[in-house]
DNA sequence: TTATTTGTACACCAATGACAGACAAACAGC
DNA sequence: GCTGTTTGTCTGTCATTGGTGTACAAATAA
């Protein structure tokens, strides 16, 4: 499921939690469920735990989850936050360069246009 | 046109980077024309120059530049480079995350696609 | 009680990002 | 030609950060 490229430069906590962040977006978890123990996820992903629990203190700090000492990392029911102004620019300005990525690095605009409209209707049906 | 983000994790030349590779797919500059040097765009940005010369470095090692000493750096007719067989899922994954992440920030679903479709529209139309 | 589990705190080391300053070569003006 | 300026590069420095090692405290299990 989760995978880490020890090779990039988006450090390893912070793939973590944008995995995770994904996979909770997604619904993959409802309110109530549990996730690996730090120990646990940091040996499945061959990393320290320290490393787990930094992504777990962030998707907390994000209001995701409830870590209790020894209770495990608790899904929450999760309160919209309030939403910063710049939001949009902090979409519409990373996906053009993450387009202009794919497309220096050979992928074609006919391919490109497929997966954009397939998230679109990914996103319509409530998934992600 | 550029902008730079100090609060950003994403170090600056390679904001810089991706600000001008996004010009260039875009076709913003033909091959021939000439970027600012390092020294003008560094002022402009509020950065040292050389973090810019880090990002010309980049961008020309990605074949889109040429550098020569005093010559400024100047825009390249670019090969296609060999295609890295991961670079769908170098696409796919980071933009799922920046969608999460989107949603989780409070945009809607709604926003989202509208964004994507014109994204699509635009390389349809052979633009960026 | 005792051993184990589990998230946390603290220190350490290597890597890196940004900057400062100096340098060498090409250019502009004369 | 000569001289001063321009311009990308090189080297070193400093602070920050990412990942890890290790110990700890509290809750749970036997």
């Amino acid at each position: 499921m989760l995978q880490i490229d020890l090779a990039s430069n988006v450090p390893v906590y912070e793939q973590i939690a944008n995995g995770l962040r994904a996979e909770l977006v997604a619904g993959h978890f409802g309110p109530g469920d549990k996730l690996p123990t730090v120990r646990t996820l940091a040996i499945d992903l061959g990393v320290h735990h320290n490393t787990v629990a930094q992504a777990y203190r962030q998707l907390a700090g994000e209001g995701w989850l409830e870590l209790k000492r020894h209770r495990g990392a608790v899904i929450q029911e999760r309160r919209l936050r309030p939403n910063r102004p710049d939001v949009p620019e902090r979409f519409t300005r990373p996906l053009r360069e993450l387009l202009a990525k794919a497309l220096a690095e050979g992928l074609s605009r006919k391919w490109l246009i497929r997966e954009l409209m397939a998230s679109a209707h990914r996103l319509q049906e409530g998934g992600l």
